[in-house]
DNA sequence: TCCTGTCTAGGTGATTCTACCTACGTGGTA
DNA sequence: TACCACGTAGGTAGAATCACCTAGACAGGA
């Protein structure tokens, strides 16, 4: 028997992880060595064994995956990760490949393309599932900035009054919720206002129930 | 060996498909007789060889888990449909159960439980996962007012008003689409204020938000 | 017929938001 | 060092809103 490599999942789903587990184990060369269902667990055993890859799944259960992944680069920058989302989020490539992970894998995608995504990021390359590199592509295509470009450039702060926008609080109770002055708030508003290339605070209002509502299953 | 229950998947996630096959083959008692991505795929296999329960994902990629339960259940009012969904939303509970499923277990639940499950709906009772009991007994043990039955108190009108509040239209822009006076508008913004038990326009405003949100990917 | 609900809309005063302006400390970058 | 983004916040004038009130026309039920 050869050495297998050993894979480490994390996912806040038993059954999922289960199952991911037990697939993988019925390939030749892959072993599931460990599995977690939040940040915690996980680094709390990847502390004791150090596996070859780790699985991670970008929604936690209220904790983001993206912070797991750093954390995981961070302390065994050799250690690579491979992203397993329920959705081809394309806003999130960006910020996945950024944080450290060396592929993204939809759920959807078949057991035999998640053993190849496996198998392609222990051996240093980086694995991208074909819908997203459709999204990619389009992207890339058209030289309109797209909705999520025009986000990304939004800052941490402006991002989280964006997301107060979304659920319909007023600038006054946004201002209350982040301890700022009102008139923070606006100009937090005017920014992005600026950066999204929108001409009034209806439509910056209805973008971001649009961008939360579609988004928020991710 | 004794009968084995007959279990059908379907699932749009190969990944959940195939691993929760694999799982529910390992119990004595079960077997997994046949797996479909999509409503279409489950209707066509269905047709040709009836399992003795149906595990139904209640996402399915665009189409509703729902319409393919009322449609199985349509056709073939004994067998027994298991809804295993991502979200315990405590809103779908009576639509789903309304639908004709007999069960209703989050994915986040142990494979044990799933099992479980399975065996409690094959003789005839009917399972509820612990998460989604609390927020009926949550609900049931309130006198209050569902949401549902507040809104369906709503008139016409109210209800495309709170519709494009929801979208995040403005008074102003409201009173514009409908073509009346912004003061109508906010007649009916008042009125539904009061059937709606709220006591600000930032809360209908965000109830509306919500409402339609939830209700949109269902 | 009387009562109720719906849809409409005017009035008013207080509050809030909007749009555009300036400004300052911090931290990073050319 | 000079510049720029970020987060903060004040000023101001005008527009819009909110909350509460009244009220007419019309439809349907008791």
């Amino acid at each position: 028997m050869p050495d297998k490599a050993r894979v480490f999942i994390v996912d806040d789903h038993p059954i999922v992880r289960h199952g991911v587990s037990r697939l993988l184990n019925r390939e030749e060369d892959l072993s599931v060595t460990g599995e977690a269902e939040n940040s915690a667990g996980a680094l709390e055993l990847l502390e004791k064994e150090l596996p070859d890859i780790v699985l991670v799944d970008l929604v936690l259960d209220g904790e983001s995956g993206l912070d797991l992944i750093e954390t995981i680069h961070e302390r065994w920058p050799d250690l690579p990760v491979l992203v397993v989302s329920m959705h081809d989020a394309p806003d999130y490539l960006e910020k996945v490949l950024k944080s450290g992970a060396k592929g993204f894998v939809n759920k959807k995608e078949s057991i035999q393309r998640l053993a190849d995504a496996i198998r392609r990021v222990l051996s240093g390359k980086v694995y991208i599932g074909e819908n997203m590199m459709d999204v990619l592509a389009r992207s890339l295509a058209s030289d309109e900035e797209s909705d999520d470009e025009k986000v990304s450039e939004l800052s941490e702060r402006e991002m989280e009054v964006l997301e107060l926008i979304g659920q319909g609080y007023k600038p006054r109770q946004i201002a209350e919720a982040l301890h700022v002055s009102p008139k923070t708030v606006n100009s937090h508003r005017e920014n992005m206002k600026r950066k999204l290339d929108l001409d009034s605070t209806s439509e910056l209002d209805r973008f971001a129930i649009q961008w939360f509502s579609e988004r928020k299953a991710a």
